[in-house]
DNA sequence: TTGAAAGCGCTAACAA
DNA sequence: TTGTTAGCGCTTTCAA
C-alpha cells in the first residue's frame, strides 16, 4: 500500500504549510499563480485525492442526498431514483442509495447511517414491515430534530410529513371504472394485506367505482395476496371459483402478469373471456400478449418532485414547518387486455 | 433545529468529560456501571446519535461497502445486489449502492466519492461509455494504491483485476447449441453493439455452435441493435428479411421479450415457426405466454462471491497481490419458447 | 502571499 | 475510575 497521500504529506514535500496547499487546491485567491501551479502539477502527479469524510466534517455539508427504497427489482422504485438523481445532479447532488428490503430493522439501520454525517436529505419510501410494526420512531426523531426528510409513495402514518405519493384511491377507482365501462359485471381485484397502504387504497377505489355503479363489493371477489407463499397458487385459486369473474384489477405489475398467464393456460380468451387491468407501467406490461391495460404511476416525476421539495427543505431551513404533501397525478393506459368492441 | 447533540455537549450537560462520554457509550470497562447508567439514560433522552464522519475519519473504517452498478432496472443487477448485501449483512458490513447510468463521468465521480472515506470496499460493474471510452483511469489508479476492489459482470480489460463474471461466449454456445439440437437451421442473433464485451462475448458462443454444427454464421442475421435508437424498429427489420430465421438468440431478456411480442404479432407460432430463446433469468421469461427459454445467470451467486473476495481483501491486505478471476457457471433454463416436438 | 492555530466530532494512549 | 492530550484530514479565521 503506497503510503496515503494527505494535505500534510503533500505540504512537507513541498515546504508550504498545510493551509496553503489547502488554499491552493480550492483555488482561492490568496496564493499566488506560481505557487498554486506548482502545487497543482505535484498534486497530479501524486494522485492526491480529498477525503471526503474530513471535507464533510468540517463543512457540515456533504452534497449528496441519500435514498432508502423497499427493494430495487420494481421498475417503479427504478424510476423514482432516476427521477431523484436527475433532479438533484442538475442541483449539483449526489445520489447514495439503500435497501431496506422491506424490513424494519434495516431501514432504521440504514436511516441512521445516512443522516449522521453521510447526507444532507433523505428520501424514503417507508418498508412493508415498518407498517406492520407501526413504529416510524426512527422517523419522528429525525423530523424533531429537523433533518431535511421527505416521503415518497409509501409514507408514514400519524405523523405529519412531507410526501409526494399517488392517489392509490383514486388510481384504483379509474382502473375498475374502466372495466365495467367495458362492460364488466363481476370485477375481481387482486391485492395485498391489509396493512399495506398501496394495496388497501387501491381496493378503496375499486369498491368505490364498484358500488357507483350499482354492483356490490363481494368478499369473495378480493384476493389478498401473501407474498410469503407461493404467489402463482394464490392467484390459481381465482380460476378455481365456480362463477368466474369477467374482469381482474391487480394491483401490481407482477400480478397482473400472472393472472394474464394463467388466464390464457385456463384456455380463456383475454379480454373477451376475461380482462385483466395492472397497476404501475413498466417494461412487463408492454411486453406481454395481449399488452396490459394499467394505471400509470409516473415514478420518474415522482422522484423529481420529491427531490425538489427535499432540495427546498434543504437550502430554506425556515420552509421546515410547513409539510407539503404533493399527489402526482395517475392515468389509464389502455391497451389490449382490455380492448373490447 | 434543536441544537445538535455531540459529546461535547453531552459532556457539558453531565459535568463529564468528553473521553467519559466516548469510553461509556462504547461500553468500556474502564468506566464504572454507575457513571455508564447515568449516561447513558442521559443519552437515551436527548436521543444522542453519533456522527458517522467523525467515528469513520477517527477510526479509518467504516464497515460500509460501495457498489456501481450501471443501472438499477435490470433484474439481474437488483439480484446481484441482493447476493452481495446478504453476504455484507452476515459479515456485520452495510451497502451503498450507486448507479452510474452507464455515463463514465458519472462512474468516475461516484467511484471517487465513495473511495474517499465513505467505504472500505467497492465492488464495481462498468458502465457502457466506460468502456466505449476505453478510459479506466479512475479505476487503475485505485488498484495502484490497493484500494480493496472488485468488479462483477462486467470488468475493464488490459488490466488485471479482481473479478466475477460469467463466461458469456459459454453461455451464447450453450443458447444456441440448445436452439440447433431442438432442429433450427437458421438462427438469427440480436446482439449488442461491438464493444460492449458481454454482448461481443455471447456472439462468439454463437458463431461457434453454428460452426460446430456446420452452419455457417451469416452476417444477415446478426442484429446488433443500438439502445440510442428505438429498439423495437430495430428487431422489425429481422421480420422483414426475405426468408425468415427459424430460431432467434437474444442476448438479454428486453430483446427476447420483444422478439417474441413481434412474433406472435405476425401470426407466427413459438416455438413451432420461430423458436427463441433468451439471456439472464427475470421474471418477465416466466410471466410470457409461451414462456421463453434463457441461460441463467445467478446474479444472486455472483454478488455473493465478489462480496466475500473484497471482504478477504479488505481483512488480509497482503491477499492484495493475487487477483482472482471468479467464473460462475450459466445454465439453461428450457421453456416453452424452443419447447419443440 | 503565506502560515499558525483552532476546530468539525470522535477515539485512544497515557496520565492522574 | 476519570481526565488530558493528541490526532484522524480538512477548512478557515486571523496574524505575520
Amino acid at each position: 500500500m503506497s503510503v496515503k497521500v494527505t494535505l500534510k504529506t503533500i505540504a512537507k514535500q513541498l515546504g508550504y504549510s498545510v493551509s496553503t496547499i489547502s488554499k491552493a487546491l480550492n483555488n482561492s485567491d490568496e496564493i499566488s499563480l506560481q505557487t498554486k501551479q506548482k502545487i497543482l502539477a505535484y498534486v497530479q502527479d501524486v494522485g492526491y485525492q480529498p477525503n471526503n469524510l474530513a471535507v464533510s466534517l468540517q463543512r457540515q455539508r456533504t452534497m449528496t442526498i441519500g435514498v432508502i427504497v423497499p427493494e430495487l427489482v420494481h421498475h417503479f422504485f427504478s424510476r423514482v431514483i432516476s427521477g431523484a438523481e436527475n433532479f438533484a445532479t442538475h442541483a449539483g447532488f449526489k445520489l447514495l442509495i439503500s435497501m431496506s428490503n422491506d424490513e424494519w430493522d434495516k431501514e432504521r439501520q440504514m436511516t441512521e447511517l445516512l443522516t449522521n454525517g453521510y447526507v444532507d436529505g433523505l428520501l424514503v419510501s417507508v418498508a412493508k414491515q415498518t407498517f406492520e410494526k407501526g413504529n416510524f420512531d426512527h422517523f419522528s426523531s429525525l423530523i424533531e430534530h429537523n433533518f431535511p426528510l421527505v416521503f415518497f409513495d409509501r409514507a408514514p402514518y400519524g405523523i405529519t410529513v412531507d410526501k409526494v405519493t399517488i392517489n392509490d384511491i383514486e388510481g384504483g377507482y379509474i382502473a375498475v371504472k374502466h372495466l365495467i365501462e367495458k362492460g364488466a359485471k363481476k370485477v375481481a381485484i387482486l391485492t395485498t394485506p391489509k396493512h399495506i397502504s398501496v394495496g388497501a387504497d387501491r381496493e378503496k377505489g375499486y369498491k368505490k367505482a364498484l358500488i357507483e355503479a350499482g354492483l356490490l363489493p363481494d368478499e369473495n371477489l378480493i384476493f389478498r395476496i401473501d407474498e410469503r407463499a407461493p404467489i402463482r397458487e394464490q392467484i390459481e385459486l381465482m380460476f378455481k371459483q365456480k362463477a368466474l369473474p369477467d374482469a381482474v384489477f391487480a394491483v401490481n405489475e407482477k400480478y397482473a402478469a400472472l393472472t394474464l398467464k394463467l388466464a390464457v393456460q385456463q384456455g380463456l380468451n383475454v379480454p373477451d373471456d376475461l380482462m385483466v387491468i395492472g397497476f404501475t407501467d413498466g417494461f412487463i406490461s408492454k411486453s406481454t400478449t395481449p399488452s396490459l391495460s394499467t394505471i400509470a404511476q409516473h415514478g420518474f416525476e415522482m422522484g423529481e418532485k420529491a427531490m425538489e421539495i427535499l432540495l427546498e427543505k434543504i437550502e430554506d431551513k425556515s420552509a421546515l414547518n410547513n409539510p407539503k404533501s404533493v399527489i402526482i397525478p395517475t392515468n389509464l393506459v389502455e391497451r389490449e387486455s382490455t380492448k373490447k368492441v
